[in-house]
DNA sequence: AAATTGCTCAACCGCCAAGTT
DNA sequence: AAACTTGGCGGTTGAGCAATT
């Protein structure tokens, strides 16, 4: 037999959480750490199912998430990682991919934002795109697509780097000032967190005492030390587990990265290598052209 | 001022792979 | 090995708000 039930469905409360349950979620999180969601409403006496629970902390609670509205330069990566990731057979997980080069933002909030905004808006582009269309001048638009995502990635990338060094308390009130509109309740929730973060909970901090600051961004730029074989390992490895703070606080409510971690690295190889492309990586610029032609609408 | 339409986004749903018993 | 759950994902919905008529 499996494992009992997650939760009573009957007496399961749905609709928008309140700030008693943020608060009473956020306590609970506090105090256990992320994690084992099947005991969160039994031992929260919150009347949520635990895949509730989970939601709620990882597209809203969770610490680090920036709200409100997109910069032009996260628009045009999502623009172009979709371009990219969007239809490739190899991503299962696309949105998650796309969300882990773009820092502070959720998967969730970025297929929103492109199924409410950038869907128009390439829909637009595509009108236009019509008046000019042959076959040519498309592939050659696309092209330059490509390479302002390669512009647009590295600069991104090398911005995440520098913030990567201030302290994870800081962070918070960089990304709070700089931006954005934190929702009220989320942003007095993640004062509630600031002393906690300082210690993580004692059962993540055994197993993830390395990705517990944000150091875990210098590994963006580095070789994989754990990597003891020579041609999986040539290629820069991006750690997305630790892109972004959240998840590298919270190790454990990372995206699966695992499964993308290869087809990320053959991407990331390409994207950093300034120059002449090798016979795989025109595979997959050849497929991103054609896929995302073919997939934008 | 009231009714209608459009927009936004948090939350839900269903599916699936991985893990557990 | 089989049965079952968890956790994670993409797609979708619907309540609430804003803009327009």
């Amino acid at each position: 037999m499996g494992r009992p039930p997650c939760c009573d469905k009957i007496s399961v409360k749905k609709g928008p959480w309140t700030p008693e349950e943020d608060i009473i979620l956020v306590s609970y999180i506090q105090e256990h750490g992320p994690g084992n969601w099947r005991s969160v409403p039994t031992n929260t006496g919150l009347l949520r199912c635990s895949k509730s629970c989970r939601l709620r902390w990882t597209n809203y609670l969770r610490p680090g998430i920036k709200r409100g509205n997109f910069t032009d330069h996260e628009e045009k990566m999502i623009i172009h990682l979709q371009a990219l990731l969007g239809n490739s057979f190899i991503y299962t997980s696309r949105w998650a991919a796309i969300a882990s080069y773009v820092p502070q933002r959720t998967d969730n909030d970025i297929k929103n934002y492109w199924n409410i905004h950038l869907k128009k808006k390439l829909k637009k582009l595509q009108i236009n795109e019509e008046e000019v269309s042959n076959k040519g001048q498309w592939e050659r638009r696309l092209q330059t697509d490509i390479h302002m995502a390669k512009q647009a990635l590295c600069e991104a990338l090398s911005l995440d780097k520098t913030t990567s060094k201030q302290p994870y308390n800081s962070y918070h009130e960089v990304s709070g000032s700089n931006s954005s509109i934190y929702a009220s309740s989320a942003e007095n929730i993640s004062k509630l967190l600031q002393n906690w973060m300082k210690i993580p909970p004692s059962s993540n901090s055994e197993t993830n005492s390395s990705a517990t600051t944000p150091e875990g961004f210098d590994s963006l730029f580095t070789f994989n030390s754990n990597c003891h074989s020579s041609d999986a390992c040539q290629s820069v490895s991006v750690d997305t587990a630790n892109l972004t703070p959240e998840t590298s606080l919270f190790q454990d409510e990372t995206k699966p990265i695992l499964e993308t971690q290869v087809p990320l690295t053959l991407l990331e190889k390409w994207l950093f290598e300034d120059g002449v492309a090798h016979e795989g990586q025109e595979d997959l610029i050849n497929m991103s052209l054609e896929d995302s032609a073919a997939g934008f609408f």
